[in-house]
DNA sequence: GCTTGTTAGTTACAAAACCAACTATTACAA
DNA sequence: TTGTAATAGTTGGTTTTGTAACTAACAAGC
């Protein structure tokens, strides 16, 4: 409660959520309208066409999505033959998520969008900004603000 | 997997998601354990607090919520007591809204803890870096990428 | 006056996210 | 070997959001 100095426009958590709404929005209408996917899905895709076979869990620590969101996108993604669960044989808890013929073909398609997109993103600004963005981005992605109280 | 010259990671709508969720987590569990308040709620009493009495419009255009978001805010925040309501005299479909004394001081209270908490993000990051990712933001979040296809 | 269109805000229902409890399997120690 | 804890992943019930339809009030043309 102190003097009002103070700026939403200013306020970073604030100044992302807008910037990633804005700079998501037409990406997430493509995926949509094209495959019916929701970002969780999309995410998963992204993530197995980038890296090959991954399990549930490798995907989770890599994209910092929670264990029920990976279950229902994966269960959808199996359903539209995106992708295939193999059991492991050693460890039968954990199962090999890879894409189909279909799914590669999914991604590839959505993977030139997303450049093309970002390229367009990139425009408004200069070499030298995107990269200290990018920089920047990854850094505060890793940040864990602890007690600030 | 073919010509795969593309990285999630420098994806800039994923890299803006990645941030804006990891440096919001912390300032979300205080006002969600404090008050009890969502994201929704949280941005309409911030703009109350700083631009003072306003319509759920005008909330809405600074803001970029739809007004069924802010509907069911400032239901919830009138609830409890947080935020008044008033009628316009001349056209009566509009109406003013204003904080209370307890909305203000819950206002004030998690300005500054957003302020410290804004300070703390800041930290990971050199004042010139700062500076340019806010100016980088705003332009991204104003950046309106049409076709892309 | 009426009719049509527009705007402010709400509500209803469906879709999605969240959280906690759950099953199945492995690990490990007494 | 048996009991306890840990891990991979799923499911159920509640919240929250999204979308579209809705009410109420104004505006403008005729």
């Amino acid at each position: 409660m102190e003097t009002d100095n103070f700026d939403l426009q200013d306020f970073l958590p604030y100044l992302l959520n807008q910037a990633a709404e804005a700079s998501s929005l037409e990406f997430q209408k493509y995926y949509k309208n094209r495959y019916g996917m929701l970002r969780t899905e999309w995410r998963v895709l992204f993530h197995l066409g980038l890296y090959g076979q991954l399990t549930a869990s490798e995907i989770g620590q890599r994209a910092r999505m929670h264990k029920t969101k990976i279950s229902r996108a994966v269960h959808r993604l199996t359903e539209r033959r995106f992708v295939t669960r193999r059991r492991d044989e050693d460890d039968r808890r954990v199962e090999h998520l890879a894409l189909t013929r279909q799914g590669l073909a999914a991604y590839a398609e959505l993977r030139d969008v997303a450049q093309r997109y970002d390229a367009e993103l990139l425009n408004a600004l200069d070499p030298a900004e995107a990269e200290l963005l990018r920089r920047v981005l990854r850094k505060l992605s890793e940040a864990r603000p602890g007690g600030f109280t």
